[in-house]
DNA sequence: TTGTACGCGTTATCAA
DNA sequence: TTGATAACGCGTACAA
């Protein structure tokens, strides 16, 4: 086992100095052309590499993105972290993953690990948690340090950063103006408690297609899951409150759900209900999913360009740390708005 | 924007040497209880912590740990690393993720990239184009220069590393038996060519279920997959193919598939060409997918336990990484094997 | 053309 | 009880 070699190593071989060989492999012309070729040929043959850890120390720079997701078993999540990587690799840089898994204390003890000297900046989507308590001070010390955070989906208003986010207000009255226009009269909504910021959005944006088609949105048709639960394992709970739904207002012709989940618990209960789809019920979710595709029907949705979102956020951090601030040049951050798109497949006519 | 302090500051500020400070911060006995309070409240005010890149060339320990897989969209993949971010977390380590896309020069390049001081030690699946080649050299020379290797799922018996892997062998030949003995007598196996060693072993496990049950197996009744082709994109040309089986096979009332993708779209063809499941048809599919629990009807799995195999790769690399390895004892390698379970759901009697 | 010295931030050892 | 020094591996300004 021949451990990794380094530069003094290499010099002590060749009987010169550290420094000579360190310009030697970077080609320096303040080095002779023999004494070059030696010290290149033995890097080569001992397969020399630079340690990274050396130079981010010296460097003051590592060369790496940390990403803190709420949880990774999740295809938006994962979509964008392909993202993330696509763009880092081609950029030069590593990404390192901490995983909050919804919970506040997870998020600022991962961040406060990473945000020692591991790597230069943050790509980040808040914790349902977090957003729950309100509390930021994380994200807003790790900024005053000078590490830069771009924030993705999940983002607040109080927190001065560079974003990355979907049109959601858009995205929802898109889906429910097609249900419209496809001769709904009846559309519930399936959403989220307010503060996870995109539910609300797109709770927003389902009250405004209405509106614009006037039409009068009935609170009896708005089902506000507290999502603090995990569905996936309490499926049983989520389709009894969808079932409730449906058997108090029978005239429901239309449903917009604002993740794939509910969409499709919406499907299970209205087939077990007797509803055909797309015929008795047309159903739209707001998700960049597999599941749609593969449902049956396969569910028309409200698609989220989840890995390009990614790609813009890495490029965003990418170019601010790249960026030479200048000293008193005001910081500027920017938001950018991926647009949605309505993939139609079978559960709309 | 107050950087972050260093030792050499707070040594400045309170006019004491950095081996002050850095014992005072440690508690050491050296140091009288004045100076600890004073340097402990002031670093205690200024929000001190050690730089993780100074302590990881010191100590030639980074407690990183990398991870390098050929897809994260994937939730056998994303499962995987949910387990290992667990394991690592608790135990002190941070995980930095590589996707090798499923190639072999990007898988490479990704293990050159880290190996080169960033991460302790590597938790990798093989890349589909790195198995067909059958060129390993990158594992070993990794392994020669110190760094530790865990391979889970995909893995080779021609390296010598410590292996984490389901059990594909029982896990498909209970999962035949189980058609065998709900009362089919002509099953299909739809699997992938032979390279993919997952694939082989299962194939495998098939025969032997087939045979234990005196039935005999019929190479008409064998479809092999060549999934180079990504069959997201291509799921036309999948199902193409398996329609062709079922049409040249009419009597088949048993599927056995090795992956998530291939057992659903059989259930797709079967529904397409009018073929009742579970009644006409049984059908059971080797994967933790997600897709699987919300299919209709519902698909009956083999479960890999995805997220334990994380968990067991993270505490066999962490182990090793912490072992004081004696000089001259000889390195052991360990193999895990995690069984699998047979979930029952609705696409089965 | 080559080598010395320094610094990145930390800790351990040894001297004062 | 405190401080100076060396070392981890690297690159670079400056001296020889």
């Amino acid at each position: 086992m021949k451990r990794k070699i380094t530069l003094k190593q290499i010099a002590r071989e060749l009987d010169v100095s550290i420094s000579t060989v360190s310009k030697a492999l970077r080609n320096s012309v303040e080095i002779s052309d023999d004494t070059k070729q030696k010290v290149q040929a033995f890097a080569k043959l001992y397969n020399y590499r630079p340690n990274n850890i050396a130079l981010s120390l010296k460097n003051r720079k590592t060369n790496t993105i940390g990403i803190i997701i709420p949880e990774i078993v999740h295809h938006f999540f994962s979509k964008v972290i392909r993202g993330v990587e696509l763009v880092a690799n081609t950029r030069g840089y590593n990404v390192i993953v901490g995983l909050s898994n919804e919970s506040f204390s997870k998020e600022v003890i991962n961040m406060e690990m990473l945000a020692n000297g591991s790597i230069d900046g943050f790509i980040l989507s808040i914790s349902k948690e977090t957003l729950q308590q309100q509390d930021y001070h994380h994200f807003n010390e790790t900024m005053n340090q000078g590490m830069p955070i771009v924030m993705f989906d999940r983002v607040v208003s109080d927190i001065n950063c560079d974003k990355v986010i979907v049109d959601d207000l858009d995205g929802s009255k898109k889906a429910v103006s097609k249900l419209v226009e496809n001769g709904c009269k009846s559309i519930a909504l399936i959403t989220t408690k307010d503060y996870v910021s995109v539910g609300k959005l797109r709770t927003q944006g389902y009250m405004d297609a209405l509106n614009d088609h006037k039409l009068i949105p009935k609170s009896e048709l708005i089902l506000k899951i507290d999502d603090s639960l995990d569905y996936e394992v309490h499926l049983d709970a989520l389709e009894n409150e969808i079932e409730q739904l449906f058997k108090a207002n029978k005239n429901i012709d239309g449903v917009f759900a604002v993740n794939e989940l509910y969409a499709l618990s919406a499907m299970k209960v209205a087939r077990k209900l007797g509803l055909d789809i797309p015929n008795d019920l047309q159903v739209i979710g707001f998700t960049d999913g597999v599941l749609s595709k593969h449902a049956t029907p396969s569910l028309t949705t409200v698609s989220q360009h989840a890995q390009k979102m990614g790609e813009q956020a890495a490029n965003l951090l990418i170019d601010k740390l790249e960026k030479g601030l200048n000293e008193d040049e005001e910081e500027h951050f920017n938001t950018i708005v991926i647009n949605t798109e309505l993939i139609e497949r079978a559960s709309t006519k």
